[in-house]
DNA sequence: CTGAAAGCGCTTACAG
DNA sequence: CTGAAAGCGCTTACAG
């Protein structure tokens, strides 16, 4: 009977406020608006009416046709919600963002990258997108946002024609990671890294493992840590969790002592706490014998005792020149990319090679 | 000179793809939709024209208007994003969330609730709300949301009209855990709070705090405690943290051992990690000299020794519990509220109290 | 300061 | 199976 969709009662609007008020529809659109001179007199009019009639502004949706903007911001995550939050760089980008958006009003719209993921990218109702912890198959997705002509922002992407890029000096980085276990006498050096599939497979990383990867960061990593330990054995693991860091390091060191490294390359802090609670396990002295190096430089509060020697980055900056970047794309601007800088730590956690 | 915002190419709309393939729009459309019968020639037809055209496929925000549905619900939590995100069980929730919408694609607006943030509940392009850890002047934000005549499914809240309320067992479940340590000797207890305002403000919790607090759940958890130990000295912190739990700790612990506390109800398991450190810093034997009760029952992925005795809720049922009332709602079911409930499992954190 | 008109891009009965 | 028409609820030039 009713045209209304059947779960809601009908809702007002503002062609109904603006009658019970006496005045035109586009005088009351102003009132809510405020874009426009409106008289006092004439505002209360409104309002009263909208208050008569519960009224409670705009429909967003219909604004959003008529103002060709959303007023929401897409954020591409890899994985599930849920996994893609676990890490404690994606939780620092947010708050980057956040900070960046200023007092944009812009909401943020999770979307996970599923298999089928491009579907749900075809038709999300955003002005922007942002692409985070991207590795795999990244280019269909910003196809598809291309076609919608979305302004697509991509953190520690591979360079993309028409993407505003975000990067950190990950290679580079890991490169003065390694240099400074190599200036403390180490040689037999192992690597413990983030995903390089899709599947996140666990397990050492061939050449050929090595070809057929997509993850872009993990990879820019790997290759920065083995221009200094060109053969160093990179372990892959599932995810930056303590748990994985966990798995990885008991493959590496739960060997005869003549075949453990003495210096471990983790390429998350998390997976480096993993590493120092085996090595603890395993009694297994650091940095006597066995030297830690973490990358990201999150906040420990105490998991470890002393400090990790660590690449920190600035994830917070990350995500809020992220989303400066998102604002001048909006604005009009073609946003250039920026690259990011992450500095060493050296903590407690490495020391000289044993011998 | 071109009517479309200046930010982006002309996007090709359905119409121009309907000419460019000699077909109606309506036509068209039910390509795009699959919700009529339409011939293959035709069908090839129009995506023939759309891929010329570099059609992306049907403008989300007209089509959330002509249907009355914008495919999102909203997530409102407590405070900045990152921080609700941090929590585990809020990311267990998404967890959940995610997999209760099942098949459905809804995407997830992230509404932080900051101070005015009514206004951003006023505007959200959403068909419902799921409300998460919420605490203070929440009042508002329903009223908001029912004046526009949202579903709201609140999670852990008081009772309201018109929302449908997925409620644990707080007051019940922490009874038993204080059950648990009467039933083990316990007589002088303390207890670690979460935040009991807006403030977050830490500090012994005096009648006064307690009358003016809107923290639900928090409240509850006390209330439960208390019903077994009237007169146990509550200390509320700032949030659900391992620091957090230290410093509370700390105000408790590091007093003379006459004063010392013989348990500790932590209202959290994060909290309770704290309470645990700092007792192993001031060489507080664990459970000889005090007893620790956690609540939530996350991996602790061996951040503590031993296990933690701790309530252990159902977070993950709880998400998929609210997606269900939010599709149930948009359904047009009134959805019921859920009550869920914890379990006590009893670790090696608790023993029975000492002399 | 206010109003009449056009139109944002689509989907959905309805008729054929 | 296809098309013409109405309309979702608003905002924005434009004219007065």
């Amino acid at each position: 009977m009713a045209p209304s969709a059947p779960t809601r009662a009908a809702r007002p609007t503002l062609a109904r406020v603006a009658s019970r008020a006496g005045v035109s529809v586009s005088t009351a659109s102003l009132v809510f608006s405020g874009r426009g001179p409106v008289s006092d007199a004439t505002r209360a009019k409104v309002l009263a009416a909208a208050a008569a009639l519960d009224y409670a502004g705009p429909d967003p949706t219909a604004r959003s046709l008529r103002r060709g903007r959303t007023g929401v911001v897409g954020v591409v995550t890899e994985d599930r919600l849920a996994d893609a939050f676990r890490d404690p760089m994606n939780l620092a980008l947010l708050d980057g963002i956040g900070e960046g958006f200023g007092d944009e009003r812009l909401g943020l719209l999770v979307i996970p990258r599923a298999v089928d993921s491009a579907s749900e990218l075809e038709s999300a109702p955003i002005d922007a997108a942002i692409l985070l912890g991207c590795s795999t198959d990244i280019v269909r997705s910003v196809e598809a946002l291309h076609r919608r002509r979305i302004p697509v922002v991509a953190i520690e992407a591979e360079r993309m024609d028409g993407v505003v890029a975000i990067d950190l000096d990950n290679r580079d980085a890991s490169r003065r990671g390694a240099e400074h276990l190599r200036d403390l006498g180490h040689r037999r050096v192992a690597i413990v890294t983030l995903p390089i599939d899709a599947g996140h497979t666990r397990g050492e990383v061939s050449p050929e493992r090595l070809r057929s990867s997509t993850a872009f960061g993990t990879l820019e990593r790997l290759a920065g840590a083995r221009q200094v330990f060109p053969d160093a054995i990179a372990v892959s693991t599932a995810g930056s969790t303590i748990d994985e860091g966990m798995r990885a390091a008991r493959t590496l060191l739960d060997v005869p002592s003549g075949a453990r490294p003495t210096a471990i390359v983790a390429q998350s802090d998390l997976l480096a706490v993993g590493v120092l609670r085996v090595a603890e396990e395993l009694g297994i002295a650091v940095p006597a014998e066995l030297s830690v190096l973490g990358f990201d430089g999150i906040r420990l509060e105490g998991a470890i005792e002393g400090v990790l020697t660590t690449l920190v980055q600035p994830a917070i900056d990350k995500g809020r020149v992220a989303a400066e970047a998102v604002l001048a794309e909006l604005a009009g601007d073609s946003g250039r990319g920026v690259e990011l800088r992450s500095e060493l730590r050296v903590g407690t956690t490495t020391g000289l090679a044993p011998h």
